[in-house]
DNA sequence: TTCAATAGTTACTTTTGGTAAGTAGGCACC
DNA sequence: GGTGCCTACTTACCAAAAGTAACTATTGAA
């Protein structure tokens, strides 16, 4: 950044603080790391309409391991979009609670997972177009060491 | 889309293919690991509104490295949401356009990101508060090896 | 006594991400 | 005519994160 001095005004850049994500020590950057994430996109989903516990989100997100749902619970609920409650039984019973800030997430994770439900067809073609493509390019020099340049 | 059963029909439990991100083994998984992004919502962010070119691109989202920009960008091309456009010229000059699909997507992403910078401050409390928290949790035992379990 | 159940940890391996340095091809400058 | 500059990449190399599998604590039941 470049330092201008504003000899009267303490904040004059940040009156209202405005966060920009494209700037890479904004902390928005690592919010979005956070948010845009596979395991929290289908975390959120499931808590949104009702609190569940560690053993049936496990269950019912397929492929999980237990260190990355452990892991990804303690960042949501450090950033306060979801709560975690702990009955003191045995066996243990802990109980994950969507919050109101998380609730206002939930809807735009929602739609991402919607999005791909619902696209999943037209990024496959895609995706089948384009390494057909790729074979093609490849063709003419064969098997041997060329470098591959994409000009 | 409600599906009926035709009985003569080739592909009975696939006429509207359903696709369900929680399942491990769904082509869906993989599509929410590239959307549910960091990069890929800051490129397509900057794409929705015009074409770029790489140079530009890498200028306006900070801290991002060529290797992985491009790999954003072959990726994103690959899933058929951006087209590359190569001009023959020296120096190089590539354009990156995004797609009709890709436009779908990149109003999703922008909330996200909007989300991200209007939640910011609610964000950042609310981890002080956790980290706090879990300051005085640790306390009474001070700093000797006993085994930190949350129950 | 051994087992089962839940919600984790920990050690280890593999994959991914990030950094820095190279590469191509031609044009401009001295 | 050698050097440097321009863009859009690759390619090594290293660090960080994700994934895998085994282990732990606690206690009631078989």
């Amino acid at each position: 950044m470049t330092e201008e001095i504003e000899p009267l005004l303490a904040q004059p850049l940040q009156i209202a603080p405005s966060w920009n994500a494209y700037q890479a020590a904004c902390p928005t950057r690592l919010m979005l790391n956070r948010i845009a994430d596979k395991w929290t996109v289908l975390v959120l989903g499931l808590l949104e309409s009702e609190t569940k516990r560690f053993s049936t989100l496990q269950r019912e997100i397929g492929g999980i391991s237990q260190k990355m749902l452990t892991q990804t619970l303690r960042g949501l609920e450090r950033d306060g979009l979801i709560a975690r409650m702990v009955y003191p039984e045995v066996p243990p019973r802990v109980e994950y609670t969507i919050t109101p800030l998380g609730q206002t997430l939930a809807g735009l994770l929602g739609a991402l997972r919607g999005w791909s439900e619902a696209h999943m067809d037209e990024v496959l073609q895609a995706q089948s177009a384009y390494d057909k493509a790729e074979q093609g390019a490849l063709k003419p020099e064969a098997a041997n060491g060329v470098r591959r340049v994409r000009f």
